[in-house]
DNA sequence: AATTTATGTCAGTCATGTTGACATATTTTG
DNA sequence: CAAAATATGTCAACATGACTGACATAAATT
């Protein structure tokens, strides 16, 4: 039997699955690598940047719901948050209904840095599906959407299809 | 400036890549998450995650190779690796033609906490290709390589053929 | 003998995460 | 209405893991 022989002595040594961990380190090192260096010029980091893709992703999203995409403290976010509020990338609007809430919207100029960026990482991406062919798109999507957290997965999809919502010109 | 007027040009907002790059970060951010609360337990971090990870990958590797993996200064390894030795995760063995190497080691207990790590996102994985059907592998494992840089493409498959080789026992 | 290489280390800084405590305005509830 | 809960912001202290720059040592190469 192939099972057995494979459930021998190594843990995990020769899970077939190792491959993916690697890739995926190196996949993930390559694809956040390409922005860094435009986030330099302003003097911005990787925070910021995720920041300003969700809330152009997204206008008119309350901080809460930031706060529980990227997993951290809204003491961390506080910081880059007001950064580029401060630098005009992002602004606050009293909610409308809850007049306690401060949604964020990209302005122009945070718009135009978000889209700047996430070009880097389309050309990226749209090369290595060049590359691979048809159905390569489909197979990548349902691979990473398996890879997620059952439990958030629901959440991330209508997030992403949000996303799709708000952007759809042109 | 009432956020009303997106009046501005939309260059890559409806860009069919725009899904990846949000479920590449939510896919990537479950995936380190798993053996985080692991590390806790140790007071290790996921620097110390990843450079156990490639020494017991590939036993006997340089500190100069290890750099080049990580993208980091040695200043940052040094931190780090120093930790791993002194708590007996890693061993450096003085290099056999060239003294001036340290060629770096997992020892046992290492190899253990490696595998430990490795296996919760094993798990992860095979349960996504479970989740996909046949076929899935392949197609994650050739997105995940088309998505690296091409200059560095060659070096990274021949790391992890190098890692295959080095740990099959059974 | 001089230079280069592989590695280590000291010192300071920065970015980004954390906890804990507290403030303020607003909405919801008893 | 008063009290409690909620959404957000802020201060302060701290940890991790990056960075730069300078310098040290031993061994290999020229």
């Amino acid at each position: 039997m192939e099972g057995a022989a494979v459930a021998a002595v190594a843990p995990a040594g020769n899970d077939a699955a190792w491959d993916i961990i690697e890739l995926l380190f190196f996949a993930y090192r390559d694809f956040v690598g390409d922005p860094d260096e435009v986030l330099l010029k302003y003097a911005f980091g990787r925070a910021h940047h995720r920041v300003l893709h969700f809330v152009n992703r997204n206008p008119g999203m309350k901080v809460a719901d930031l706060l529980d995409i990227l997993n951290i403290t809204k003491q961390s976010l506080g910081r880059v948050l007001k950064q580029l509020v401060d630098q005009g990338f992002i602004l606050q609007k009293e909610g409308e209904q809850d007049r306690r809430q401060r949604l964020l919207y990209a302005t122009p100029k945070g718009e135009a840095l978000s889209y700047k960026l996430a070009q880097l990482q389309t050309e990226r991406i749209n090369r290595a599906f060049a590359e691979l062919g048809p159905g390569a798109h489909d197979a990548a999507r349902r691979f990473l959407t398996a890879m997620i957290d059952s439990d958030n997965r629901e959440g991330v999809l209508r997030q992403i299809a949000r996303g799709d919502r708000a952007k759809p010109r042109g």
